[in-house]
RNA sequence: GUGGGUGUAGCUCAGCAGGCUAGAGCAUCAGGUUGUGGCCCUGAGGGUCGUGGGUUCAAGUCCCAUCACCCACCCCA
């Protein structure tokens, strides 16, 4: 026997019974979006190498040691994207979104690949849900994105979210802070760990978020970026947590909060479960320069994108008992001999007539006995079973058996649509679904 | 990429310090009512003990490697 072939490492199979979970939180996204006033973008899985290189940098981790790079047969370096923002900057330049009223504001869904090790919370294939929006300065646009971001997870029902805000500045003047924090790291360059001591060369700013106590004692005492911010970097800044204030969402203000993406300029932001300092849900932050770097116009951008399967984990983790709708159908079973086959047609027609009618329905597949066919009409959560025996064939009838009572009774074919029909616009807004009944 | 832990039926696990045909519960299928589910009873199928080497008279049980998963680090969603 051959083996069988295993889904690549860091990858999963999202099956029935878990999927539901997932069209819920989709939903969900699709709704606050429409709410907020995004509107839907698709854009590949795949882009040119170079436009992760260019968008989200060279010096970082991601594209560093993450991206899922091949070269296809046309001798073109092709990356699976790591995450959606430079995807949808570049749709943004190639379709001249630019021309369309601004700001243009969208929304995505998908996956995403990093070559991470994998554990809870990082997959290889993970989805990511997300937001960009194009054309506006206006701090209150960094606010409607955290917003966005905190309404959707509160929606789902999680609780205790921490929001971390803060500045990391404009070029000019992260790059007077940065030289700032560098020189004062650098009379401590010993005590630091070694990683941050690679850091202080290449990009000073990640030694705010190291971990390592020893790293974290000296950053007491180090300078802090909002004294080096510009005039208008620390306006924007205020008047963005000004209006978070107007919002009411509980936010932190984080003054080592930087992110790991090169091309975020003054706000940037952070969502984390209560008590789960590692796995953040969500980060964002403005970008103004991507939209150039990517080679178009000066169009500032602002975004978010959250993880979902860490969405789902903290949803398990609160115990988080989401509104899954109950799947129920009719489920046709037969019962008696039926040499001539007729019976069986009759079944196949008439499950035909209900589907047609807009009726979940099935029926066995099988060839199982009349108990067998019940008991699975039970497991699938069939609220009706419509016995068709060879006596109620021959007088042109059915047993209508409700399942959640244990009740049936004979009733002719003819009224049988017409009786289903009744029983759906008895219940609440005329919707088929799982009730009691 | 670094360090650590785990790996026995579809699922959750048991298997004592290596020793006979590897077990349980749940799930699946069938039967108990030649036309009726959810409870109960009976039975059946299903495992080359992650994979490959090695030690031993003998390995699920010890050793090595490898793969996968989990945890921590790095980083990020």
């Amino acid at each position: 026997m051959v083996s069988v072939i295993k889904a690549p490492r860091g990858t999963r199979d999202l099956l029935p019974g878990e999927i539901e979970k997932w069209h819920y939180v989709e939903k969900v996204a699709r709704n606050v979006s429409e709410i907020y006033g995004y509107q839907e973008i698709r854009t590949p899985i795949f882009e040119h190498t170079e436009l992760f290189q260019r968008g989200i940098g060279d010096t970082t981790d991601v594209v560093q040691k993450e991206m899922y790079t091949f070269e296809d047969r046309g001798d073109r370096s092709i990356t699976l994207r790591p995450e959606g923002t430079a995807g949808v900057v570049r749709a943004y330049l190639e379709n001249h979104l630019n021309n369309k009223p601004q700001p243009v504001k969208v929304y995505y869904l998908g996956p995403m690949f990093r070559y991470d090790r994998p554990q809870a919370g990082r997959m290889r294939q993970f989805h990511q849900l997300g937001i960009e929006a194009f054309g506006s300065h206006d701090p209150a646009l960094d606010t409607e994105v955290i917003s966005y971001t905190y309404d959707f997870l509160q929606r789902l029902g999680l609780l205790d979210l921490r929001v971390l805000v803060n500045s990391v500045g404009c070029p000019e003047c992260r790059a007077l802070y940065s030289k700032a924090l560098k020189d004062f790291m650098k009379m401590f360059q010993d005590a630091l760990c070694e990683n941050c001591r690679d850091r202080l060369d290449r990009n000073p700013l990640r030694i705010l978020d190291c971990k390592e106590q020893s790293c974290q004692e000296l950053l007491d005492g180090a300078p802090g970026i909002h004294a080096y911010l510009c005039k208008g970097c620390r306006e924007h800044l205020q008047q963005v947590l000004g209006y978070l204030e107007l919002t009411a969402i509980p936010f932190e203000v984080a003054e080592h909060l930087v992110r790991g993406l090169d091309y975020y300029t003054q706000t940037v932001f952070e969502i984390l479960p209560a008590g789960n300092d590692q796995d953040s849900l969500a980060g964002g932050g403005r970008y103004s320069n991507l939209v150039e770097i990517c080679g178009g116009p000066a169009i500032p951008g602002m975004g978010v994108a959250l993880g979902l399967e860490r969405v789902l984990l903290a949803l398990e983790s609160q115990g988080v008992e989401l509104p899954l709708e109950k799947r129920e159908s009719i489920y046709i079973a037969t019962a008696g001999e039926d040499p001539s086959g007729n019976l069986h047609r009759e079944a196949v027609r008439l499950l035909l007539e209900l589907r047609r009618c807009d009726y979940p329905a099935e029926k066995d597949l099988l060839g199982r006995s009349l108990k067998s066919q019940m008991k699975q009409a039970g497991r699938i959560g069939a609220s009706y079973v419509i016995i068709l025996g060879t006596d109620e064939l021959e007088r042109g009838t059915v047993l209508l058996r409700n399942m959640k009572k244990g009740e049936q009774f004979e009733i002719s074919r003819e009224r049988l649509l017409e009786y289903l029909k009744a029983i759906v616009q008895t219940r609440e807004a005329g919707m088929w679904k799982a009730s009691e009944n």
